[in-house]
DNA sequence: CAAGTGATTATTGTTAACAATAATTTTCTG
DNA sequence: CAGAAAATTATTGTTAACAATAATCACTTG
């Protein structure tokens, strides 16, 4: 099993709630579920904690990060300065072709929500953010966009609890989709604001303290 | 000396252009030369890379990074639409006291400039757009704008040569201030966005290719 | 029993030796 | 001598053993 695999597996797991907040990731214990040398388990952990996804603590150890509530609001704010950048620069260039394959997706997440793979519908609902990037065609904020991407189901995880699964509206992606075809790049902005504020909107205080098992918990699929 | 100092050590070196872009690091002699193990010369690598300062090619070795000109577009763009958002949200709330903490570093860089420490007088406009992020109060987009500020060195170097240095012009700064005190984010913003375009348009075409000494050069202090 | 204290265990951090790979030099051959 | 093949060297990558630190437990004592 290669170093990208566990790390994809440590993230899913995050990302699933399979790991709550605080749960602390020993090295060794690791090192044996997934069947590697430490040295690539601690490889793998000084991504996730550059990544902010876990804590360091010098001799102590890496926990699964448990972001305040600032972190959050700090995050949902910049990612609307970095996707606000990218619709306008997009919107006075994007093209049919593209509109088109954007509508594509739309309509298959539709299809997966209404026949109940609400996962895959999940899935692409984030996807449609990371082609919006790719067609702006800024490496610089699609990187701090992935950054915030990878950051985010731990926030709202943290202060929405299950609940706040699924947030994206197929409808305000597609009005997007809508004023970009119009080369209106401030209105597909204002949409993608409220789109990310009604997210932003409803996260409240609310700490998690978790138990941990480690082995079974990052192995098992998420049905 | 620490695993930190030795990262600030190269960082600065690659800065003051005494690396060029594409000079191998090797981990043996950057060992020997800091007196250090090749172990924290090895994390030292990883976080450089992790910042887009170096490249490392498995099996090969990291580099000094080179960045294309659409990296430094890119970069600028990031930028612009970072410190916009930054300054959009501090015209609102910016106190009387943060103006004129302002105002002084602009001074003091003023007179470090004509008292001919330029480099004083760089550091300290560079610490002018550090300072407004930290009064925005927005960790994620600050840690995004310290990661570009770290990486702009490099390709002004890269791409404009030595007479990119010190761009930043006093005179704009000020006017940024200016409009923060009357409450003008968006004033302010276009300040910062023809600010930040002064130097973007001077970015041309123009590789350039090193030599490497290393042992010498790392150490040696920029008189 | 509570609180401290020392011993034990568990966990992280470091290092030196080894392995694997790439770069270089030497040797061979037409 | 040019070019390819082989041998050598240099460099990066991995690992297992050890060291240092923190957490836990058992024990004593007031």
């Amino acid at each position: 099993m290669s170093e990208d695999d566990v790390l994809r597996l440590i993230e899913q797991a995050v990302i699933d709630h399979r790991l709550p907040p605080g749960t602390k990731l020993k090295e060794v214990e690791l090192a044996q579920v997934f069947g590697v040398k430490r040295g690539a388990i601690r490889k793998v952990l000084t991504r996730l904690v550059h990544s902010r996804l876990a804590d360091q603590r010098p001799n102590i150890g890496v926990t699964v990060a448990k972001p305040s509530v600032k972190e959050a609001l700090d995050l949902f704010t910049a990612r609307r300065a970095i996707e606000r950048s990218m619709l306008v620069s997009l919107a006075v260039k994007i093209t049919a072709k593209q509109i088109k394959q954007l509508r594509k997706m739309l309509n298959e997440e539709l299809c997966c929500y209404q026949n109940g793979d609400s996962q895959r519908a999940t899935a692409l609902s984030v996807e449609f953010h990371q082609v919006l990037a790719s067609m702006a065609d800024n490496d610089v904020m699609t990187g701090f966009l992935n950054d915030i991407i990878r950051r985010t189901p731990l926030v709202i995880l943290t202060h929405l609890g299950d609940t706040g699964q699924n947030l994206c509206r197929n409808q305000e992606h597609s009005a997007i989709v809508d004023a970009l075809e119009n080369g209106d790049g401030e209105k597909a902005s204002q949409i993608m604001d409220q789109h990310l504020s009604h997210i932003e909107n409803r996260i409240r205080e609310e700490p998690e303290l978790p138990k941990s098992n480690l082995a079974a918990l990052l192995l098992k699929v998420p049905s």
